[in-house]
DNA sequence: AGATATTTAGAAAACGTTTTCTAAGGAAGG
DNA sequence: CCTTCCTTAGAAAACGTTTTCTAAATATCT
């Protein structure tokens, strides 16, 4: 691959020349341009942007760091992340920790080793490890999405849900149901603690007592779903008479537990579901959801982040961004008479 | 940040030297050994990545560049890419070109002036570019998935179109329809091309004219299916029985305007369609589909170019992978009394 | 014990840029 | 016409690595 070396021979000027001209700061004279601009197009000359990034300590690159890819809730959020900073010359590194706390520090140390100007990232690990205060030290910009990690000065935007899931299931009470399930992920994150906090905050007001067999745990995946929808369905009388899925893909897996068994969505069992509006759009019959909006959740990261990486504010303290969320009304739920 | 001449310094060695405790290859006395990794500790050294690439000549990371990031197909296309070139400690810099040539001419200059090791990209232009003769002469390798390009030598893997079309429009006129409409993409993608192509062969060796009102054209998105949609729906006794949908957006946006006039499929109206699996499942009706695969073709597109990287048949001639589809009989066609 | 081989470490070049510093040549001013 | 200023261009340093070349110190062999 050719280099300015290669260049500024053929011109016949020094390669601080060549730079000039690509530059376009420093005055360089109209005819030494011109026979600049053709040498490089003669020789089909590319800047190397790894020498570039090694001089001027920019990458014009982001860390994205999601637990899944294959979820549609994060293809939505890297996607408006790309749209919101591809106009400013930045590109995106993405990957995924797959939920593991392990991968997700090597991928961290990974960006890190890269020099990417500033990570955006759905947290997994419960507690800030070294590897952040690597990145705080080394003062590159994070911003975190959809989740956080307490006691961490980041900045972070993320969608409200604890009052959201409280009034869904509120709903649900309303519509005269009280024996309701839950299916949401094990461990500690914070969507998911605020999800079922939100749920038992509806159900102690309520007074309706909450089961053991009706609290499962799992993965923020269909499996769970899956399995959860096949054991609520064979417990016979005390089938829950309605299912809160506090993810759109354990919704998708619940659905296909129930459709399995020739069951239907309502009549046979109430579903409601977090969603974001790709997933809920097609899924029969229409579901009664939190709204989640990772289009909004990305494009404001990524201005967040924008802003760190072009201002001065480096020692202003964090940013954190709670979206609202709203409920849509389906026809996933049957009223029942008590 | 620090250096490797910090490490030196604290360490008391020379840069060579904490440079070869790094790499592992040269030897290294155990004292020193351990004296510069105590060092490493106490100061958070973390490698400069950047200036390693321009030593190196290797990046370590692949370009990625899809036509559409929301599109499900490219998600798990992506995310199987992303699987196979981890463990290699290979990288995905992913971006979308919005069906558009010039956006797609503009990444892949980018991605050259990064210095990427390879490529991977369903192709949205007709014909090679100058930036391609680029990419050729620079010696950075390049598979093409889902789609070609005629008349370069490049590496490719896709997924079989034209017999499958055929086949999937054979099943439509065995189940005694002839007023079969299309829905496809406008200009000449291939695997737009091929799928036509097996339309028209079908219809062609059936003896059944097709009319103009029932070839409609557009985008791969939602919208393209909605308003062809709402054409058919608005024609009357000239509403075709059944319509072929040549991509998985396009189908969820026919269904969203059949439901939203009430409508029923496969009563009011047949539907088949190409479907990766994962929007296929959670469609209802149960949809009649030919099954595309992208996690297969994103690992074989891997494997391929993963092979370039390591591999020395830099002047083998190119590999094209065509994987098998097959059709999956769903609950979306009706049969109809001739 | 002397010669040779082996192990370990440092100095310096190289990767391809950007930018500072220096200087040559011409224009402007007296 | 001589001095001063401005414009344009080159030389060289710097960014942080890896690697080649060289050399010192130690081990091995006869």
């Amino acid at each position: 691959m050719k280099t300015l070396k290669d260049v500024a021979l053929k011109a016949g000027v020094s390669i601080a020349t060549v730079s000039r001209v690509l530059g376009g700061e420093y005055p360089v004279s109209a005819t030494t341009k011109q026979r600049v601009l053709d040498a490089i197009g003669v020789l089909d000359y590319h800047p190397n942007g790894v020498a570039r990034s090694l001089r001027s300590a920019k990458t014009h690159t982001l860390g994205v760091l999601v637990p899944d890819l294959a979820n549609p809730y994060f293809m939505q959020l890297v996607r408006a992340i790309e749209n919101t900073v591809n106009d400013l010359g930045y590109h995106l590194l993405v990957a995924s920790s797959n939920e593991s706390a392990d991968l997700e520090r090597d991928l961290l140390r990974i960006f890190l080793e890269k020099r990417l100007d500033g990570v955006v990232m759905a947290p997994v690990s419960l507690d800030g490890s070294d590897v952040f205060s690597s990145f705080i030290s080394g003062t590159v910009p994070v911003v975190f999405v959809d989740r956080i990690i307490g006691g961490l000065l980041v900045d972070s935007v993320r969608e409200e849900g604890r009052r959201s899931s409280q009034k869904l299931t509120n709903y649900l009470i309303d519509q005269g149901h009280s024996q309701i399930a839950i299916i949401n992920r094990h461990g500690a994150t914070s969507t998911a603690n605020e999800r079922e906090q939100g749920f038992r905050d509806a159900m102690l007001s309520a007074g309706i007592g909450i089961q053991k067999e009706y609290v499962v745990v799992g993965e923020y995946d269909q499996e769970t779903g899956y399995r959860a929808g096949k054991r609520f369905l064979s417990m016979g009388k005390k089938t829950p008479t309605a299912v809160f899925c506090t993810n759109n893909l354990i919704t998708l897996g619940l659905l296909q537990a129930v459709y399995e068994v020739g069951g239907h969505v309502p009549n046979d069992l109430s579903v409601v579901s977090f969603g974001d509006p790709f997933t809920a759009d097609f899924i029969s019959p229409k579901m009664t959801i939190v709204v989640q909006n990772p289009v909004q959740v990305g494009s404001q990261a990524a201005r967040v982040l924008l802003r760190r990486l072009e201002g001065t504010d480096t020692q202003e303290r964090p940013e954190e961004i709670i979206l609202p969320t709203s409920i849509r009304l389906g026809e996933s739920v049957q009223r029942i008479n008590i």
